[in-house]
DNA sequence: TATCTTTGCAAGTAATTACTTACTTATGTT
DNA sequence: AACATAAGTAAGTAATTACTTGCAAAGATA
């Protein structure tokens, strides 16, 4: 019987609960199946956590650190709205890419279960996401070098088909997804909306 | 104590499904629940349906019929290649909005289950709409109209993000969102996109 | 009218679910 | 060494799940 600290047992059961989500389905998310997968009892996931729903609560607060907040840090860089861009999309893309079991739960989940404190945190990733996608366009349109024709608020709801779309195909196509420089080609596209005439 | 054929209340209970998913979500998605919102007793579900899984399966083919059929007749018009996009789009827009439930059905029940039948079925509604997307874009190309240097194939990914990003926020906002001219506001958004400089 | 098929129901089924309880044992602190 | 706390377990729990069984009766056909 090896012991270990709440703090590694956590990240250890978030991690299979990934782990099992994309290899096995959402269906087969059962407690008995999250303490097979980190090789302990089932009893022992509730000393680590209250609840199953607090352990995808607390997956969700893992995207908003890491993901969102390097996004926020990207979006108020002090460099040229393109280059901003750029490095947003990919860096959402590589999020999405390295950690696959998140796709589905987040696109999944709080559909799935309905639940009102899911979907609220859902709808903050969404939507931190879609408004600083849109702060770099409202940048680059205020500096005279985007068309400022364009409505930044559709922009922005285009420009989160990228990331959803991707999830669908890595759900879909799981491994034979093609993602090479997948971020550069969709950059390139959307950059033919924003440039002037 | 009422009677109908199989056919009529297989209807009632495609209607039922897609009316307690949009309404309670997919978790409260039982035979039970059902039966209930049908006003039939869970004995009965089984004998218009096999199984529960026919039931999504036939909801799918559903899709296929009247959505993916009439997308695959636009795309095959002998109209310009703007309007057709245009009417395509459009239509798909529509048709999610009006059949809220099955946003969410396609959209989680696949990645859900993992089932390979459901699977291959998602595959076989989202590749088709991507691809008959895609046959228009090329013949723009084709007839002069369009920039020849873009690559249909990442135009038809952005494309489907449209779709995809109207699901997400018809369950994330549920009524709230903003769905006026959506599908014109997008189509004039990627127009700039095909159009040649 | 007699018979057959279809549609219906109530009451089961075994399996699975998230979570609890009662108890044990390892580890760090005084 | 004595003790408290944290981390572990096995064996429960009640509730829910998709689906089945046995029987009744409506509706069509003969």
């Amino acid at each position: 019987m090896i012991r270990k600290t709440t703090d590694i047992r956590q990240e250890e059961i978030k991690a299979a609960v990934l782990a099992i989500i994309f290899r096995d389905g959402l269906k087969n998310l059962s407690t008995k199946n999250i303490a097979r997968e980190v090789g302990i009892s089932e009893g022992s996931i509730f000393r680590h956590f209250r609840s199953k729903k607090e352990i995808i609560l607390s997956i969700m607060d893992d995207v908003v650190n890491n993901l969102i907040e390097s996004l926020r840090q990207i979006s108020l860089e002090n460099t040229p709205p393109a280059d901003r861009l750029y490095k947003y999309l990919c860096r959402t893309v590589s999020y999405l890419i390295e950690n696959k079991g998140i796709t589905i739960l987040l696109f999944s989940e709080a559909s799935y279960e309905n639940d009102s404190e899911l979907i609220t945190k859902l709808n903050f990733i969404f939507n931190n996401q879609k408004q600083l996608a849109g702060k770099i366009i409202s940048d680059g349109i205020a500096m005279g070098i985007w068309d400022e024709t364009i409505s930044v608020e559709d922009f922005s709801s285009l420009y989160m088909g990228i990331p959803i779309t991707l999830n669908i195909e890595l759900i879909l196509n799981k491994d034979s997804f093609e993602r090479i420089n997948f971020c550069k080609r969709m950059y390139e596209l959307i950059l033919k909306i924003l440039v002037k005439k």
